[in-house]
DNA sequence: CGTGGCTTTGAAACATTTCAATCATCGTGG
DNA sequence: CCACGATGATTGAAATGTTTCAAAGCCACG
């Protein structure tokens, strides 16, 4: 990990415009104005489960995932992070799950009392219920995905949000295949076998493992089936 | 449904203790105070899909469930609510689930401006703080229950969370199999194979398809694998 | 006592996983 | 610059777990 400045360098997020899709709220720039940014390299961990919570992180470029173990070893993905999100903000005191850098990574990371501090309270209150929500709603389509989809409905949800975040025409899957499968509650074969399926019936197109493009939105949204 | 009366007979719940695991806060009774009281009876529909939002409910006596349907017509169980737990508060404007009661039952419910107007801003903003914390862990560990469990754990894990709420030794399933499923993300056929697999290895004992005992709580947590 | 709804059970079909092998990609060192 | 090994991705075949379809059992209710 490197830290490479503190406090000031208040530029914002560079590497990417803001998200069209989401409302970005008054709040966004609270923490490039009094946040230390940091890098991390690819794999790095940000944060560990079970670490004190009381920071606050927002990606500025890069990706970064969360995860956490069970006791007997299988691991579950809590969610990919990109620019412009926030996370690490937990309704607890400590970290439910680890967040690691899926790519190098620059993150902007702020105390939540230096925030109240700088920014008042309300505004900090206002930025953590944003989070929150998100979280929830983030968890609330997750848990969707996975009750009662099949494996290539899975995957089809999977690359229609990717690309759907993405701005250009090829996106960039930032995750291995056996992170899409601890996300997506199956194996990398089978992640990899729907990937194969799709790409043959025409929805995708894979230039590599990790980049594709979408040929047909229209069936990838019926396949999708949300 | 039946409205019995408003705006008076502030007596909380009386069918069942508050909740012992669960902290308690001080905005547990600011519903009983001026919330109305309405009887459901089974299978009444308490809020539906789509609707505004500005309601808060609470759980006297019976239980909740909310549901909602995908495009095809398969249903997905959000949670069931119980005495004490407090239900449709939601972080957007319409309620993206619907409620219903399981069982006949009693429930508080409030306008979120009267709350305001009775006890203040703050609490009401605590309430709803605290119940969409809840929300979002009860969203977090029904994830975790689907994305990498087999059929048993989920089972078990259910058979498990009812155990612990319970007071008694033997414990009443207000759900049907159909219910569990869609909550587990199962087909009742499964369901009904585990829990008679779970009985046939002396960890429960099911009286009634409705009521059970647990038998061996040390292996049913080790079978619930969490 | 019969009917209807829910639950259980069985057998076959299916989807996904597991195990195993091959294939690509990429960085390293000769 | 190419061969090499390492890592991750793909593919195949068999095994497994879950679902589907079908039938029987149970219980409550009229």
């Amino acid at each position: 990990m490197t830290l490479i400045h503190a406090f000031d360098d208040v530029r914002p997020a560079p590497t990417r415009p803001a998200q069209p899709a989401r409302p970005v709220a008054a709040n966004d720039d609270i923490l490039a104005g009094i946040g230390v940014r940091m890098t991390f390299a690819k794999d790095e961990e940000i944060y560990g489960q079970g670490e004190d919570a009381d920071l606050v992180y927002r990606v500025v470029s890069g990706v970064v995932r969360t995860s956490s173990f069970t006791a007997d070893g299988r691991r579950q993905i809590g969610d990919f992070y990109y620019p412009g999100d926030t996370f690490g903000v937990e309704t607890g005191e400590a970290h439910l799950m680890a967040a690691e850098a899926l790519t190098d990574c620059v993150v902007m990371i702020a105390k939540r009392k230096a925030l109240r501090l700088a920014v008042g309270d309300e505004r900090v209150q206002a930025m953590i219920w944003d989070a929150t929500v998100r979280e929830l709603e983030r968890s609330r389509e997750h848990l969707l995905l996975l009750v009662r989809k099949t494996a290539c409905e899975r995957v089809a949800s999977f690359l229609k949000g990717l690309a759907e975040r993405a701005e250009g025409e090829t996106v960039e899957l930032a995750m291995s295949r056996q992170d899409m499968a601890d996300y997506l509650g199956l194996t990398i074969e089978t992640v990899s076998r729907m990937v194969t399926q799709l790409q043959g019936v025409g929805v995708v197109e894979f230039k590599s493992c990790r980049h594709f493009r979408v040929r047909d939105r229209a069936a990838l949204e019926t396949m999708a089936a949300s």
